[in-house]
DNA sequence: TGAGAGTAGTTTCAAATGAAACTATAGTCG
DNA sequence: CGACTATAGTTTCATTTGAAACTACTCTCA
């Protein structure tokens, strides 16, 4: 009895995810010269503001050493702002400066734009499901 | 107004797909030395056999070179086997030999084992709804 | 037939990745 | 205090990645 991949939920995330994030990429990598680990570090503080890098490790599970770099790379293009924290001083805390806050501003349209279109393929009960699921399992996760 | 992050659906997703790719690779990946890719190509062959590399790429969406070095590290190993087409001399015909038929046979109730404990967070509903929602969201990725 | 276009698969090379080691600072407790 | 442990963040280095070029073969059609 073969595992069927195509039903394999993993898999299925994987795939889908995969091609939404570079799909999404499309939209604003060349247009702004952003990177997905920039973009998803604009997206936190975007949010949040004066924050540490380690807030930001937490919000996008991405890599310390991945969001080290992507900050540094914005950090040359003066796309943010980071000043050390008095209390900490081994914390920064960051925040997009004026020409950080235009091209999120730019940038955020277009994703919810993306969002909506693939939203729009399901009702709104399936996208509720949908939301549901995610929430469930993610909770699973984050528990261990 | 800013994009909430932790809400919006292709960041939502990448996080739990790369978190469940992970935690699936750590049952398999030191016990029997395979890598995520490798699994894949030995997913595909336990349920097709005699199918070409770009049969597998086309399974699996992964890239054209990940797949030829997936392969050639399982073929070093001998648990795939490789005959050259006669009718197309360029494609190859892949098949588990009977080592790698056992190590496949060795994962898959790991795999299983591993999709049903996530399951298990979800009602029966909700799991249906949740394949329905990405059989949706597939079918429109492959729609173009 | 044979020149040009197309496909299967590999190799090369430059960029992205992440584990481990490192720097610098903070908190703990004898 | 001062050694010890822990945390924020960076650097190093070996590995992984994928775009582009390449090889080898097939197909088309003049």
């Amino acid at each position: 009895m073969p595992l069927d991949l195509a039903g394999f939920l993993p898999y299925r995330l994987s795939v889908l995810a995969n091609t939404l994030s570079r799909e999404l990429a499309e939209l604003y990598a060349a247009r702004f010269g952003i990177t997905i680990p920039q973009w998803r570090i604009l997206a936190v503080l975007g949010q949040h503001t004066d924050v540490s890098a380690d807030f930001v490790c937490a919000r996008t599970a991405m890599d310390r050493v991945t969001v080290s770099r992507a900050i540094a790379g914005l950090l040359a293009r003066r796309l943010l702002i980071r000043r050390v924290s008095a209390a900490d001083r081994r914390c920064s805390q960051l925040k997009l400066s004026a020409a950080g806050s235009r091209i999120y501003a730019a940038i955020v349209p277009l994703a919810r734009g993306y969002e909506s279109a693939l939203l729009a393929e399901l009702a709104p009960a399936e996208r509720d499901a949908l939301t549901h699921a995610l929430s469930l399992l993610e909770q699973r996760l984050t528990a261990r």
